[in-house]
DNA sequence: CACTAAACGCAATTGAGTTGCGTTTATAAT
DNA sequence: ATTATAAACGCAACTCAATTGCGTTTAGTG
């Protein structure tokens, strides 16, 4: 992704532009993957923010819509580009349970769902679907 | 749930039938929705099990499909009594944002979904909904 | 150029969940 | 009924992803 484009991006969510939040946008966006603060450490190398950072971050990404968080079945976190501006999924995650990657499945819509009639008011969506990718099945 | 029932369903299971076990069956099935170790100890007061007994208890009943355990977004595992014998869950989950609650939703059954024909081996669904319950909408 | 709020890094902390290990108990064989 | 043994248990110590505190740096506006 270009830098002009971050730098919208950025300044659109009221959010400073720095080197630091410019690379970790670029990483997300080109991994188009869910990762973990870990994997985005390893990604970013020495050019990369500091852990406590790269959290604080994406916490501010979240609020603005930008990224989507989720969580996998292993108590961490995993984070994704996200454009779609809103704080819930616009689309189910697959999850390996051999490899453990996770990918977004951007292909798939998710089902409108009404459950307002017992009083239920329901925001956000969240689908996962665990079993094989295709490099491991 | 009567004891003959429980002392069943855990050697069914291949597990032993202890007094601690089969209060945290019977207080399961009594709550009827997902709930935190804490609640579980808390609950369970002083006729209970030690905090690292019910972990490995609730392991050994996932391992056996008894329970189901979810992560609603705050790290902590929550887990519910599910005879539906599989890994798997049977239904969505609804997560209230006010009051952190999380209920099962058995009445409605998860869509069938095949995906396999991009190569993903499809083994066991999530769906979660997040937004306002109806105590507190 | 100066000022201010946001962003940053380091060290220390939190807390859910786990591991090690010695003791107790359920259950099946004798 | 007694014994053997594998599972279940409790305590203390540990792990590790994520957070907090706090002082420093930097972006961006006036």
């Amino acid at each position: 992704m270009e830098e002009k484009k971050i730098k919208e991006i950025l300044h659109q969510a009221g959010l400073k532009y720095t080197p630091g939040r410019a690379a970790l946008i670029a990483f997300l966006w080109e991994t188009s993957r869910p990762l973990t603060q870990e994997e985005i450490s390893l990604g970013l190398k020495g050019s990369g923010l500091n852990k406590v950072s790269i959290y604080r971050a994406l916490d501010s990404f979240l609020q603005a819509g930008l990224v989507h968080r989720i969580e996998s079945g292993d108590r961490v976190w995993k984070f994704a580009f996200c454009g779609c501006g809103s704080r819930g999924h616009c689309h189910p995650h697959f999850i390996c349970r051999s490899c453990g990657k996770v990918e977004c499945l951007t292909k798939m819509h998710l089902p409108e769902v009404a459950a307002a009639d017992q009083g239920y008011v329901i925001e956000e969506q969240e689908v996962y679907f665990k079993g094989l990718c295709p490099g491991c099945s």
